[in-house]
DNA sequence: ACCGCCGGGTGCC
DNA sequence: ACCGCCGGGTGCC
């Protein structure tokens, strides 16, 4: 089996000393630390993808598909067919290729067409997508129905090119005439004449009919309940062991997959009309979309080890547990099974895929399997054909263009199984990479998956949402905290609230907030005045981390503001007196100081974190195969993702391997300790309830490690028994801080310093009923994540959050940013992704809202 | 006839 | 392809 995660955390055995760590310390850490993450999280802005959402159907026109007999490639009449630029073709460099839902060819479009179409493709005018209406038995020439979809600016030069050709297109035509005089009575594409915005559902009916999807929870196939084998060794609750039955059902099963029928002696595709002899292979796995705190973890570790073979159990000694383990990996697992696992994670990793076949579980993470994937001689992971392959957090491969993604698609294995508390994160777009990743066909293929699925729901086409809801109810199980089983909830949770505590800064604090303040106001005023806002990103986040570091302990900024006041050298990078090596450094230092600001986020080309970082030369980091990828697609005038400025490959730069990039940023042991206001009211409100409960624990949540380093002292002076957990800890390290945590022996910790991203989402911390978040994240999602790691499956009293936030500060201003975003998340699935100048204008408005302009 | 017409050879891009 | 197109054979009625 193949478990992937995206915590590293999660099992970290190697430190970062030595060697690059980009887990721990990412460019995407520091855009988080200054809690501007979706800032930067700007979606497809690779440009590489065409805006299909915006598409329009600009009209039709019949051709001919000719040279038939050359081919294998069959189709049905109505079947729908892929049209292919084949540049290469030596009689033709206009060829255009017509091939079927499997991707055989068909034959060539006729030449005056292909003359016509071949400009159109190739400058991505529109897209152009093929019927065959009638005359599939055809021997040499067939009739082709061709739909053309741009987007509204481009048709006047979409019917230009085709006039000149000589081509007209038709209007689209409405039903009536044009179905019934190609689409035979069946089944058929309804969705290949298309009605373009029949009725187009508003966003909250989007929602509201997608929700319905999950609300049946009476299907037989998902209220089966099935007990774990012996070696589980953790009683399952009802739900999980609902959820182990369906699993085990969908890997030992051979249903077809959706979709698909058996005629005579064929399997015939519903939605493309395509058909084949060969019984399309049933998808043996699915997605578990419970919420998060149901148990996803712990109930795919019970189908690991209770469907291995022909349903019996994998043949391992029995565990000696009688704990209650919840959720999380290595918890779990790893003590108390007698199997074999391997983490392949770290530099020592073994690249020898017979070491990896002979395990029982292998464990690595998303940015492992995305870097490996790129290597010289082929990853390891790729060349091993898995029993299972566990996506865990699978929505981490929401983007087709990501490096991560690309990676999943290709690993080899039967079982295929997706975990995510949240399936459709933003759009239907974002299940495409899942649906792929479970082999469905025809749907690995986009083109399919567009035509068939995506479009007719985002346009709203009849019988488009019946289609996706068909096709998530019969892979999907998906239950939420409030979902039902025999009558009682899945969970009965204690209830959370959350407190808002001011804190005012002292005179001699404000003094100093307020000159950064000044000094960066004015740095950032003459950027808006220049016009230089975008391109100088990286540094205004620079100046928010540092009044937000201010609002919590004035030792906080020290390190990183050493440069601020010198002058221009921070805020502009003067190319023309540097020479190429003081460039360089210029460079390398920036991205230090955005590698090293603790905790973690995202490359804004593909959203996830980052694999190798290079930084631009206009100072933005990005994965190196996705800025490469930008570059190589826009080629030869690549614009940086996020200010346009033109991008050079040979500008790149990497992060040089690091002595230890984060040696300065501890414990001053030689400087005096100090006390903030901040810290004084976290620590009154502790002592305060040590008084009034002494067993109650507690999470002091921070951004800042730097920070929680510093609280440390009072925790100590005041006699608090405390222990810590953050990103840079070993595997091990962490294991024994949660473990001393979740005691409830006399004496154990009753503290907890925890950084705010630090774990997974599987991180159990059910031991503390309050939480003290001392500096507010941006995106208040990162909050709720870090709040549900106590108010989880397993907690047993009421929690109370307490926010510290400082009194006119940003930290204000960011509050008021979450309540916007938290407004807008409520209301924003299948939303049209916002446009880059959208976003950047959200991205200036902001940075003006956080300092006051 | 530097045409028309006939009928055989032939056939994607 | 039971087509179109090509190019050679042919030539009043």
């Amino acid at each position: 089996f193949l478990w992937i995660d995206p915590a590293r955390g999660r099992f970290q055995y190697n430190t970062f000393r030595g060697e690059r760590n980009y887990s721990c310390f990412s460019s995407s850490d520091f855009y988080s630390s200054l809690g501007l993450e979706d800032f930067l999280s700007v979606g497809d802005i690779s440009g590489t993808e065409e805006d299909t959402d915006s598409a329009i159907l600009y009209g039709t026109l019949r051709g001919s598909v000719v040279g038939l007999r050359y081919y294998t490639g069959i189709v049905n009449n109505n079947e729908m067919v892929a049209l292919q630029r084949d540049p290469n073709n030596p009689y033709d460099k206009n060829a255009v290729r017509v091939n079927n839902v499997n991707g055989d060819q068909v034959g060539h479009i006729k030449k005056e067409l292909a003359a016509a179409l071949a400009g159109i493709m190739d400058s991505k005018l529109a897209v152009v997508e093929g019927v065959v209406p009638y005359g599939a038995k055809n021997v040499f020439t067939m009739p082709v129905q061709m739909s053309f979809w741009g987007r509204e600016e481009n048709r006047e030069a979409v019917l230009d090119q085709l006039k000149r050709h000589g081509f007209k297109l038709s209007p689209p035509l409405k039903g009536n005439r044009f179905g019934s005089k190609w689409i035979s009575g069946r089944a058929g594409p309804s969705y290949s004449a298309p009605v373009h915005a029949a009725v187009q559902l508003t966003t909250e009916q989007l929602k509201s009919e997608f929700d319905k999807l999950f609300e049946d929870l009476k299907e037989d196939d998902k209220t089966c309940e099935m007990e774990g084998a012996e070696t589980v060794g953790t009683l399952l609750l009802p739900h999980q062991k609902q959820a182990l039955a369906w699993m085990v059902s969908r890997e030992n099963s051979n249903d077809l997959p959706p979709f698909w029928e058996e005629r005579s002696d064929f399997y015939y595709n519903i939605l493309t009309n395509f058909a084949e002899k060969k019984r399309p292979e049933n998808i043996r796995g699915g997605i578990l979309a419970d919420d998060m705190g149901l148990g996803k973890t712990l109930t795919t570790i019970a189908l690991i080890l209770t469907n291995f073979q022909d349903g019996k159990p994998l043949p391992v000694e029995r565990i000696t547990n009688d704990k209650f383990c919840e959720d999380q990996f290595e918890q779990h697992i790893h003590q108390d099974f007698n199997v074999n696992i391997y983490v392949y994670y770290g530099s020592d990793r073994s690249k020898d895929p017979s070491v990896l076949s002979e395990q029982d579980i292998v464990l690595t993470t998303y940015n492992i399997l995305a870097t490996d994937y790129g290597i010289r001689g082929g990853s390891p992971l790729h060349k091993v054909k898995w029993l299972r392959i566990v996506l865990d957090e699978g929505h981490t491969i929401r983007n087709p263009n990501a490096q991560q993604t690309k990676a999943v698609l290709n690993l080899e294995g039967q079982r295929r199984w997706v975990l995510t508390g949240t399936p459709i994160q933003n759009s239907v777009k974002d299940l495409w990479s899942l649906i792929s990743f479970l082999k469905m066909k025809p749907f690995t293929d986009r083109e399919w998956w567009h035509r068939t699925i995506q479009r007719p729901v985002t346009t709203g086409t009849p019988g488009g949402l019946g289609r996706l809801q068909s096709l998530i109810r019969s892979i999907t199980l998906r239950r939420t905290k409030t979902s039902k089983v025999k009558g009682k909830p899945v969970l009965e949770l204690p209830e959370r609230k959350v407190l808002i505590q001011h804190v005012t800064l002292t005179e001699e604090e404000r003094q100093v907030y307020q000159s950064v303040k000044e000094e960066g106001k004015a740095a950032i005023s003459r950027f808006f005045s220049e016009g230089t806002v975008l391109a100088h990103y990286a540094d205004i986040l620079g100046v928010l981390l540092r009044l937000r570091q201010l609002c919590c302990h004035p030792h906080l900024c020290v390190n990183t503001s050493s440069s601020f006041s010198a002058g221009e050298s921070e805020f502009s990078l003067v190319f023309d007196n540097k020479t190429p090596e003081e460039l360089r450094e210029t460079l390398v230092k920036k991205m230090k100081l955005v590698l090293s600001s603790g905790s973690d986020e995202e490359c804004a080309v593909c959203l996830e974190s980052l694999t190798v970082p290079v930084i631009t030369r206009c100072a933005h980091v990005f994965c190196k195969p996705c800025i490469f990828e930008v570059i190589r697609s826009e080629q030869p005038n690549a614009k940086c993702p996020l200010c346009r400025n033109k991008l050079r490959v040979e500008h790149l730069v990497e992060c040089p391997p690091e002595e230890e990039i984060d040696s300065s940023n501890g414990k001053k042991s030689d400087q005096e300790w100090i006390s903030s206001s901040k810290v004084n009211a976290l620590m009154h409100a502790l002592i305060e309830l040590r008084r009034d409960s002494p067993n109650a624990k507690c999470l002091v949540v921070s951004q800042f490690t730097t920070f929680l380093s510093l609280i440390e002292n009072p925790l100590k002076e005041s006699g608090f028994a405390f222990t810590r957990l953050d990103g840079s800890m070993a595997q091990k390290k962490r294991v024994e801080a949660i473990q001393c945590f979740q005691s409830s022996q006399a004496g154990s910790p009753t503290v907890m310093l925890l950084s705010l991203k630090a774990g997974g989402v599987g991180l159990n911390l059910t031991a503390a009923s309050r939480v003290f978040l001392m500096d507010p994240a941006w995106n208040p999602a990162a909050e709720d994540q870090c709040f549900d790691r106590c108010h989880r499956l397993g907690q047993k009293h009421d929690v109370v959050i307490t926010k510290f936030i400082v009194k006119d500060s940003v930290e204000e201003n960011m509050m008021k940013i979450q309540n916007k975003k938290r407004k807008l998340a409520a209301g924003a699935f299948a939303t049209k992704k916002p446009s880059a100048s959208e976003v950047n204008q959200t991205k200036i408005n902001e940075i003006k809202a956080l300092i006051d302009l």
